[in-house]
RNA sequence: AGCGGGGUGGGGUAGCCAGGAAAUCCCGCCGGGCUCAUAACCCGGAGAUCGGUGGUUCAAAUCCACCCCCCGCUACCA
């Protein structure tokens, strides 16, 4: 059987994330894997999606050339599939003049096929920013929901397709400016002609995920809208027709044929057919891709096949729900998640391979969190399954050098071949229906399995009695390793190349057939000396450089004098419970003696001393200021004396003394302390998230923040540290 | 507000669409075993009125209705 693998195609605006790894590239490499070693001729491509505004836009802002942004992205993505070891066939890109040509010539069947047509339309135009507007650029209020940032494109509240023109009170997205429209002509594609087939063709689509139906009922019930397939943008494919020289063919159109033409590019390269992936009735057509790429994969690429005529529709369309990042959407602007070439730099990509398989997305949004993904590599892939293929080979490769004979079996040995046979049965379900987690799951179970029917046999006392019972037990004990790394191999590919090798085998664990999985191990056979196949992973305690640099301390003022050769400062006399010290403070024009006698201040006690005119200051008083307030910083309740100030509850420990210049480039706010949405929210220049517990009488009240790698917010155990009075929520400290 | 997801032993989860005997797995906790292995492994135990209320049913975590609570999205971006 011949199957068709097609990614979505990642924009090459940025590097890819876990989230579209995970979503996307993981899952479809399992599964073009696992159909090749189930003898399946694969075809799988994907590439970078080149065109489009955002490129230009961030080529304007860089300087650059549309092209040399695209070239940068294609390489950075190229380089992680091939590092994550996505087994494309080939990785193509959209800017590839062959690319370009298959999209012309597409075009141009679906323009004899009477599927395009000319039309002349309004657009939207921004005056400001001279240009044409792309539908995702303009906003407005949505015709149908009333959402009042929906795009151009499409409504992302309730999911439908919109003309930019739909939209009420449009504006352009970039600089606000209501938008004109002007008139201008362009191709559009017939999809209304479609609707009927489209509609026929899904209705039988029953094995298809539930999100996925789901989705695109919802979608078609809007009815399908021909939508216009050009643009007035310079960076994109020419069309194919005369008086069109300003307009490009549009991203979504362009960007799906990619399919083809990566297949078609493929079979050049190669000296491969591609019209058998294509036009052979017999070949599946499997798509992978996020969900909210959904429609394209499900309605527009399936009506352009057909209006096409003799290409394959999808068989399947296996779209993945999202991975958020702690709990919130992978973000590059806010630098929220986590990017593939810096992952890689510290993880094996087996290790990325298992967290994301064990964290995949496939029915509901899931969650990546550092510690999360810390246990589940630790305690599963390497307690669990590592630790048991290496304890197996270490003793197999000790005791005997080579796979032992199996003698006679028990009850044990039985259950443990049967055990294996089932978990191939159940994983073979499992792939065939795209349910990566689960087939995953038994694989997972049989690796735990390996370690009770160890523990059970413990041939370590058993070679004692018998080293032929031993060498079945060790038999056995490699026939569930094979099965481990056969079973895996779509999963952990280099690992599983790795074990493969340790079972005394030459070739590649990729020659072979998924099951071999239960093949009987060939006694006799050389084993090569086992390695550690992965290193844990050290559970890194957060760290934060700078304030744990920095001492803070409560400290009551004892005195207040005049300084004997400066009129604008007081020289403080200061009780730091076990400790008195003086302290110069500029505070003259802002506080009376008497506004400042008994009460409680925050200094910094390890600052290094410095002179002030003949008079030692042995640390410093820290206050809050906005251009017309100054309000030191005091504890908001009881405590006692030379307490020390905690950070999001972190005590600091600095060793050493604080330099002054070290101290001036530290960045403390004031801020007030707010809830929204649920969550603690620090208001000062910006916005800060407080991930910390925050009580509730905090709530409302004005505190002071602490940059570090985060913001962290001062205190001592309960008792809040804010200023003593108002000051303006972004006021710096000094 | 709209849309989406969720509320299952201390934490994180599976199961829910196709209702049925003991509710899964990981971590944590308690007790035991083992010492071959990456302080890894194995066994046993405590611990859940499956968010609430009402309904359908011989039978509900699972279906229906209503309610409560959480979270996400609504900025380029899977």
């Amino acid at each position: 059987m011949r199957i068709f693998i097609g990614v979505a195609w990642p924009y090459a605006n940025g590097p890819i994330h876990l989230g579209h790894i995970v979503g996307a590239y993981l899952p479809a490499d399992i599964f073009a894997r696992y159909q090749r070693m189930q003898g399946n001729e694969v075809l799988m491509v994907s590439g970078s999606d080149e065109h489009g505004t955002p490129i230009t836009i961030t080529a304007e802002k860089e300087g650059k050339s549309p092209q040399e942004i695209a070239d940068r992205y294609h390489k950075i993505n190229s380089e992680v599939m091939e590092k994550m070891g996505i087994s494309f066939d080939l990785y193509f890109r959209t800017s590839h003049p062959h690319h370009e040509e298959v999209v012309k010539e597409f075009f141009l069947r679906l323009w004899e096929n009477g599927y395009l047509y000319k039309k002349k339309m309004l657009l939207p135009y921004c005056p400001k920013c001279n240009r044409f507007l792309p539908d995702r650029y303009v906003v407005g209020t949505c015709p149908y929901c009333g959402y009042e940032n929906a795009h151009g494109d499409q409504c992302d509240n309730c999911g439908r397709m919109l003309d930019p023109k739909d939209l009420i009170n449009p504006r352009c997205a970039i600089c606000g400016t209501p938008t004109e429209f002007r008139e201008t002509e362009h191709i559009f594609f017939a999809l209304s002609k479609l609707e009927e087939s489209i509609l026929k063709w899904i209705r039988d689509k029953t094995y298809w995920r539930d999100n996925v139906i789901k989705f695109t009922r919802n979608f078609v019930k809007g009815g399908l809208k021909d939508r216009a397939i050009t643009r007035d943008l310079e960076w994109g494919v020419e069309v194919p027709l005369d008086g069109f020289d300003d307009k490009r063919i549009y991203v979504w159109f362009d960007a799906v044929i990619g399919y083809l033409s990566a297949s078609i590019e493929w079979a050049k390269q190669n000296n491969k057919d591609w019209e058998v992936f294509w036009k052979d009735k017999n070949t599946k057509h499997y798509y992978f891709l996020g969900k909210d790429n959904i429609p394209f994969h499900t309605i527009i690429w399936p009506a352009m096949l057909m209006a096409h005529g003799e290409l394959n529709l999808p068989y399947n369309v296996v779209a993945n729900e999202y991975l958020r990042f702690s709990g919130e959407k992978f973000s590059k602007s806010r630098g929220i998640g986590v990017w593939m070439p810096e992952l890689l730099e510290n993880f094996h990509p087996d290790i990325i391979r298992f967290y994301g398989t064990v964290n995949m997305p496939e029915n509901r949004d899931s969650d990546f969190t550092w510690d999360d993904f810390v246990q589940k590599v630790n305690e599963e892939l390497i307690d669990k399954f590592a630790n048991f293929v290496h304890r197996a080979l270490i003793f197999a490769y000790r005791n005997f050098g080579e796979i032992p004979t199996r003698g006679e079996v028990d009850e044990v040995d039985r259950e443990a071949i049967k055990t294996i046979t089932q978990t191939l049965k159940k994983m073979n379900e499992y792939m065939d229906n795209v349910e990566l987690k689960k087939a995953f799951k038994e694989w997972l179970n049989l690796a735990r399995y390996g370690n009770v029917y160890f523990d059970r046999k413990a041939p370590w006392a058993l070679c004692k009695e018998s080293r032929e019972k031993c060498a079945t037990a060790i038999n056995i004990s490699l026939q569930i390793v094979q099965a481990l790394a056969v079973l895996g191999a779509p999963f952990l590919p280099f690992t599983s190349e790795r074990i493969w090798k340790f079972l005394g085998n030459e070739d590649s664990i990729f020659l072979h057939r998924y099951t071999e999985a239960i093949k009987n191990l060939q006694v006799g056979k050389k084993l090569n000396k086992p390695e550690v196949l992965f290193e844990k992973i050290k559970r890194e305690e957060e760290r934060y450089e700078k304030w744990e640099q920095i001492d803070l301390r409560v400290a009551e003022v004892e005195s207040v004098e005049d300084h004997p050769n400066e009129d604008k400062l007081y020289v403080l006399r200061i009780n730091l419970g076990n400790e008195k010290r003086t302290l110069i403070a500029g505070l003259k024009r802002f506080y009376k003696k008497e506004e400042l006698f008994g009460k409680k201040i925050i200094i910094i006690a390890n600052l290094e001393p410095a002179n002030f005119r003949g008079v030692k200051s042995e640390g410093m008083l820290l206050a809050g200021e906005d251009d017309t307030t100054v309000g030191f910083l005091t504890p908001q309740g009881n405590v006692p004396l030379g307490s020390k100030v905690q950070a999001n509850g972190i005590q600091s420990n600095p060793k050493g003394i604080l330099k002054f210049k070290k101290f001036q480039k530290m960045k403390m706010e004031v801020v007030n302390i707010e809830k929204e949405n649920g969550r603690i929210v620090a208001k000062g220049n910006k916005d800060y998230a407080i991930d910390f517990k925050v009580p509730e009488d905090w709530i409302g009240k004005q505190g002071v923040v602490f940059i570090d790698k985060k913001p962290l917010i001062l205190h001592i155990g309960d008792i809040l540290i804010a200023p003593v009075k108002y000051v303006k929520p972004g006021g710096k400290i000094r």
